[in-house]
DNA sequence: GAATCGTCGTAACAGATGTTACGGTAACAC
DNA sequence: GTGTTACCGTAACATCTGTTACGACGATTC
């Protein structure tokens, strides 16, 4: 009855089924059989298979929108919460390496999908913007260069850590992933 | 009738379909197309759609192997051999970008098999253990702790750079790249 | 109580996909 | 010339996929 809930039942099913078995098994009728229900409903609630992955990556966004703010604020200090959003991208727990082959999932969806592409780049841009405006609070004396560069060095460290722990998690351990973190953000003078 | 050749053309078209338009268009059919053959052609080289992928990947990280050890080669020290190669795993020219593309589809098709992942690890371990020699080169005195962050830190700075940047070009240029590569180097003692 | 509307499950459909089987063709051996 | 073999293109097959259409069921309204 309540569509929106359905909404995301489904959602969470595709994000289940995108970190499990990966996107080429991502069917409305896997979908379905995740989530519990028919494709009948599937189809009644989203009206074709790209509007599944669309909303699912947004409400993945504002779920980790919620929490990146919710550390944000409970952070002490913009350096404190640099380093807390940043772990949080990262694959340190079982949810977030799940997590992370879900982003994964889009990314490989977006390939010659200009639609797609365009959402992640408005998705990740905020992203970047987010770890750039804490930069800024950390080390307010830096020149633009010097931050943006630091930025990109973060938001990629992270990413890819994140992606490479979550296929090798024996070679990349959730404790290595924050050694990383913490001598990255001390080498360029944010710890 | 030079069967390597044609499988090599092949593995091309793999390539191409991946970069251009994503694993999920991955189809015999369309790598056929690709490769100017029949479906049936490909079906006589290859035993199904998975060695396809396989073998692609294969070959692709020979490529990158031989050309990874060139460059080696050519470097006057290990510290400009290790940038070297970290700059050539990055999306620096339109080529790289494309390889970028291609590594992610095939990490798309891992996810939910045992046998592609097995095969990731192994060769991820290789490139991983590659420039952890050259880490060793550059600075011997280092413990291992320190060395193991180092080249896991720069492993996924390229890596994740490498991906940003074949989605978002014009936010994350060649010139913000190699900012990041040589800020990085810098940072961690090692340029 | 009858009509109406929203909800959703079932089944169908057209097209695509991986894979297999078969047939033709050309080179080669004798 | 005839038989044999390797090679490969065509077509078929069964299955899967996205999508659509239809009908049943329940609630609501008059």
């Amino acid at each position: 009855m309540d569509h929106e809930a359905q909404q995301e039942r489904i959602s969470k099913a595709v994000w289940s089924i995108l970190a499990g078995k990966g996107i080429e098994h991502l069917t409305i009728r896997a979908v379905a059989a995740e989530a519990g229900c028919t494709t009948g409903l599937v189809m009644h609630r989203f009206p074709g298979r790209k509007a599944l992955l669309v909303h699912a990556r947004d409400l993945l966004h504002a779920r980790t929108r919620v929490r990146v703010e919710r550390l944000e604020a409970e952070a002490a200090t913009p350096r404190a919460a640099l380093r807390a959003i940043l772990a949080q991208g990262m694959a340190l727990t079982e949810d977030s390496a799940q997590e992370a082959l879900v982003w994964m999932g889009f990314l490989a969806a977006s390939v010659g999908d200009d639609e797609l592409i365009a959402l992640h780049r408005k998705n990740n841009r905020v992203w970047r913007d987010r770890v750039a405006r804490l930069v800024e609070a950390a080390a307010p004396d830096w020149d633009e260069d010097r931050r943006a560069t630091a930025v990109f060095a973060l938001v990629a460290a992270t990413e890819g850590a994140a992606q490479l722990a979550c296929f090798d998690p024996e070679t990349y351990s959730a404790a290595a992933q924050e050694a990383v973190l913490d001598t990255m953000l001390a080498a360029y003078g944010l710890a």
